[in-house]
DNA sequence: GTCCAATGGTCTACCGACGACCCATTGACT
DNA sequence: AGTCAATGGGTCGTCGGTAGACCATTGGAC
């Protein structure tokens, strides 16, 4: 007999050539603000190195968004590649073709995202940060609060990724930034409306306020109605 | 300028050769209580199909694990991969030793359990359960109860697993196989007390009767309580 | 003006994983 | 006793990814 969780265990090891896995890497680094307009990319042999593909597929990857429009590479020492200052428009599929698409994957990555920025909301409030931690969290709502709307989303999850970050645990800040491109794609699809990111903005700074105070239930507490509301906004858009 | 979190997004895109890492998903199958002694594992087709390898790859790494003792193969039909019923004692590396080896990793491995496994039992609590999905839990809850001491390990995986799986999140349960794996090294150098056993017990039981109750809070808290006992283990027995 | 270090751009030989195919074995069913 | 479907066992050509070396370009330092 084979139990259930068979699925879980006997899942593909791995999800396409190296190639398409560079590019949704260097996509991930542009799309969640870890890399901003403007930022140089790590030098290839350096980046190759820490990514662990050989330099000619990461080549082949960068050569793919230079293409899409996200970077621009120059020769020369002080050279390198650049993410553009106008970034590529997401492009709105429809909302429900998408929803389709991701079938039970909605649902499964949402119930992820929950588990993990609420365990990292609460985590981040039980540690003692340091200086440079708490200055970064606080500079990343700041600018959060300050993004122009077409820039929302960027600073956003670079915030959600902040908080993730200064728990300490690179398995879960890895895996917070994988489950929030698996939802990207979807929110890209719903109208950004000015009163939600108000209301967003006002969440964001009672989570890090929450955690600078070094008040985990609260943290806790906030990050789930802030997640909820995202996600009831979800769910409602696509029934 | 590039974001702290950029070690984050830069990590390796795979982590060894899909040798590898097809051997460590069937150990992870075999340790995790997937499938038990006695169990056949899928056909060299099917399994390749899902594991998206190569038969040629797979059937290397069964062969891997046929040398080390974990399995057997029997040709014909009706024949096939099964696991052994006496399965080779993990050897008792000297945990300081291990500890020094996971590093800061086990800090990483511990935070992102805890997010993941105390999310999975509020999430599973949330949801109305299927007759089937009942029944799977209070069985694997029996199974635990009533393992030996050998055996313990890998029927209390099981039902951590189990309580991950009635999420309805395939990624969460996979996320959780995976942590658990990386802690699975530092408790087997821990010796296992009765004591500790049956209190370990009595927290599955009440961790499944919240979820069965659909208490989120109470799954939750349980669960966060049940966690922390082994992890003021493991950093105590390795201080 | 010259130098040179750091960067992107290119080529080549090699190897591991893959896919496809066929063989060998087994035991339930007829 | 014969059949045959399902399984493990094995082989061969192909191709993508790798490693490493080398070339081309740039702009600051001297």
């Amino acid at each position: 007999m084979v139990a259930p969780a068979d699925d879980a265990v006997f899942r593909p090891v791995r999800t396409g050539n190296p190639f398409e896995e560079t590019v949704e890497r260097l996509l991930q680094a542009i799309k969640l603000g870890v890399v901003m307009p403007g930022d140089r990319l790590p030098a290839e042999r350096d980046l190759a190195t820490r990514l662990n593909v050989s330099r000619v597929t990461l080549r082949e990857a960068i050569h793919a968004l230079t293409e899409a429009g996200y970077v621009e590479s120059r020769r020369g020492r002080y050279g390198g590649t650049f993410v553009n200052e106008r970034l590529p428009k997401p492009r709105r599929t429809a909302a429900k073709r998408i929803a389709r698409e991701l079938g039970d994957g909605l649902d499964d990555a949402l119930i992820l995202r929950d588990a993990l920025e609420t365990g990292a909301a609460e985590a981040a409030a039980n540690r003692a940060l340091s200086e440079a931690e708490e200055a970064h969290l606080e500079r990343c709502l700041a600018d959060t609060a300050a993004a122009k709307l077409t820039d929302y989303r960027r600073f956003d999850s670079r915030l959600h990724l902040a908080i993730a970050e200064v728990t300490g645990s690179a398995s879960l800040t890895a895996a917070t930034a994988d489950v929030r491109m698996r939802l990207n794609e979807l929110l890209d699809a719903i109208p950004l409306l000015e009163r939600n990111i108000a209301h967003s903005n006002d969440q964001h700074a009672v989570i890090v306020a929450a955690i600078l105070a070094d008040d985990p239930e609260a943290a806790r507490q906030a990050m789930q109605e802030h997640l909820s509301g995202t996600a009831v906004l979800l769910r409602g858009f696509l029934a």
